[in-house]
DNA sequence: ACGGAAATGTGAGTGACTCACATTTGGGCT
DNA sequence: AGCCCAAATGTGAGTCACTCACATTTCCGT
């Protein structure tokens, strides 16, 4: 798949985008074709596919990856994988300004209520995190964790956030605060919820 | 999908899976059509699909879901939910024993090692531990935990496990020692709850 | 404005999956 | 053993996601 980053490109793709959400959003995602799709966007089933590789990646894409990973390595060596990535994670998210929350939020509320009628899409986010899982598995492995160790770790962190976003409440709070939410419920309950604190003894090296 | 439980059925499905295990193996998960399972089992394509609902759940199927609901709700309910969902977990890979471990062992070993051809694949099996997610949520809420946090908890726990199984080393060790090891991971470091040592690697980096 | 690369279209094809309906087969019962 | 009926399987045709090789259009930079 070329770039596609010239400006009509861009155009065609965000045209695509929108017909799709409108579409899904109107009589479902098992109910919507593709052709469907590309014919109110203007354009051919092909070019579809040249932009999405999948009809799911409409809904699914995620190109937080990069930003988390290094979020995660920048967290304390020291730390046991799974408690790194968990803050790590929160971390990351402290960052992301509510003004993309905003269209995020109708994508993820639009997932959310599709998957009730097409559950193969519960699926296709996971396989779209699995770039993310990647990320994350390769930055901790790099600094000495054993691979599978880090592995472990990112799923579950990954999976609890996942499934957050796809239980979301309909109340208008930011999504990151359902992601932080659901990580917290990972750690120790003793731990004081902000910032600055440990209790997460047994440090190395 | 009408039960299929009858001798001569259960002899067909049989054939179907070790036809598609066997092909799978030595051709590869997409180069394989539905077609020639059926043809090398014997039988239509039709057939195929009532036996088993989709090409892949030849490989995901997964039987364990309500002994691991049940486990879950044994746990003492003023833990965490994460914890208890944790320690129910565990307590039900300890009542599995090492003679279906084998068969499973081959088939699970098979969807690591097609995973990496055929990516597809992750989502499909998270997609399948996607019943036995919604029976640990569901005795967790049934019992008072707040919904969420019961999907979350759950999903965190089998995303690790999955992660263990799919990364899983070539050597001779049962599959419970693995997502025992990668539970384990997720728990606090100094915790003792369950016998046995964990000889969680000390690693240098 | 113009040349050329990037984007899009065409047409045909494959494979997973579904349905309505006809046909066979096996196994419980006497 | 042998009938009989339900359960299992087959037939044929169809839909939809997705792919490829190649022709054609569009627009962006110089």
């Amino acid at each position: 798949m070329a770039a596609l980053t010239t400006p009509r490109a861009l155009r065609t793709r965000a045209r695509i985008l929108d017909a799709a959400l409108d579409l899904f959003e109107h009589q479902g995602y098992d109910a919507t074709t593709v052709t469907q799709v590309a014919d109110a966007a203007g354009v051919t089933q092909m070019t579809f596919f040249r932009h999405f590789p999948t009809k799911d990646a409409v809904l699914v894409s995620d190109p937080y990856d990069p930003l988390i990973a290094e979020a995660v390595g920048a967290q304390p060596r020291g730390l046991p994988p799974f408690e790194r990535v968990r803050r790590g994670m929160l971390a990351a998210l402290a960052t992301i300004g509510p003004v993309e929350d905003a269209t995020a939020r109708r994508r993820v509320a639009l997932v959310a209520r599709l998957q009730r009628d097409a559950p193969a899409l519960r699926g296709a986010v996971v396989a779209a995190t699995g770039a993310t899982e990647d990320a994350i598995a390769d930055r901790l492995a790099a600094d000495g964790t054993p691979p599978l160790d880090a592995r472990v770790a990112a799923a579950a962190c990954l999976g609890a956030a996942t499934a957050a976003l796809l239980a979301l409440p309909d109340d208008g709070r930011p999504l990151a605060d359902a992601v932080t939410h659901a990580l917290r419920l990972l750690g120790p309950p003793d731990d004081a919820t902000t910032t600055g604190t440990t209790a997460a003894g047994r440090e190395r090296s």
